[in-house]
DNA sequence: ACCTATCATTGAACTGCGTTCAATAATTGA
DNA sequence: TCAATTATTGAACGCAGTTCAATGATAGGT
């Protein structure tokens, strides 16, 4: 009874999925309309609500993805950083910074899908974020080895929040665009000064 | 041949746009909408686009609106702190985090109004943003003499991308929202860390 | 004060969106 | 092979923003 019903779906979904993803990189978010959708997946319309709730759904199951690719992405470079802890940070922060670059559209769209009111943040958001915190938390743990976890907590999240900032208002082409290596002098300027144990 | 027609399109964009800021303070930018705003001005909808180009001008006009009030919190903030350079840094950034904390919807109204493609930041937006710049890079001048405009520029957007970068993720209660005095603490953290001469 | 050419206002209609659901087609156990 | 069940379909619905032909107001010349 689930055989071939079931796996029609799942092709449709990885489908649906694909070419969400595409249309997102390429055209952005507010590019994702639903006719468009099912005329390239060659499916009728009401097929997407078959296997996806609604269009915010698929939009969550890319971010999903590109989360993912992201927490990649800072793990690579953190496997080929030096020991040095504060460099750990500003090798991670500067990889966030370019994902962030040459992913603008998928990257905005981690932030732009709109959660209904009063919802939560999905499960896999929560722990793609911390297992970034992770990676922030480990090396400020050896620069500051006195701090309880409450404190370490409190900084990674007001570094993460920091580059962050930089990021986004540093990629935002409305104020006048900052040049790619600004930003990454303001991520290092900021982290280098948060880490310094004096 | 202005003074008639004239007068009651001016009252009428001072209506919509007052309407439209109580709209957004109370439900948030996307309850902003063209039939409902002409019923409670009384007016046809048809009229909303005499005086507006479309829903988007307004909701810039709103925000030219709720930024000035920032500004101004910002700067009455200063004008009540002390002489300490570092406390002013810190003391003005806890008042834009106050303003965005009591003005949640209408604050986030001035990051989500989406701009037609290519289209830059309405000057009054890079206006006001050039005074808050400004307000952080006195301070600055006073902690780091020796600095030139340039490097003293690329720390003041710094500054205010991080303490920025705090207050969203802080406030975006998807994130299982941060108590106010943890984000008021993580503002200090940086700016006192940003601001050690050493 | 009137008249008419000009301009402003109106709201029904148009387009485009996400989403639904009665009708149709496919599937599957007997 | 054949119903009973289940899945898929796409026309239709509701609700946005925006437009524009028809209606109403205005103002300068007489």
């Amino acid at each position: 009874m689930a055989t071939k019903t079931e796996l029609r779906r799942q092709e449709l979904r990885e489908t649906l999925i694909m070419i969400a993803e595409r249309t997102i990189a390429t055209q952005g978010l507010g590019a994702l309309r639903a006719r468009d959708l099912a005329k390239e997946a060659g499916c009728a319309v009401g097929a997407i609500y078959n296997v996806f709730g609604d269009l915010t759904d698929l939009a969550l199951a890319v971010n999903a993805r590109t989360f993912h690719r992201l927490g990649a992405d800072v793990a690579a470079a953190l496997a080929d950083a030096p020991e040095d802890p504060v460099e750990q940070l500003v090798i991670m922060a500067q990889a966030y910074h370019h994902f962030a670059a040459q992913n603008h559209l998928s990257w905005r769209a981690l932030f732009d899908v709109e959660r209904a009111e009063g919802e939560t943040a999905p499960d896999w958001y929560l722990a793609e974020m911390g297992q970034l915190f992770a990676y922030i938390s480990d090396p400020l743990a050896v620069i500051f080895p006195a701090y309880d976890s409450a404190e370490r907590a409190l900084l990674t999240r007001a570094l993460f929040s920091s580059v962050h900032g930089i990021v986004l208002l540093g990629l935002d082409e409305a104020s006048a665009g900052v040049p790619s290596d600004d930003i990454d002098r303001m991520i290092a300027l900021v982290l280098r000064h948060m880490t310094m144990s004096s």
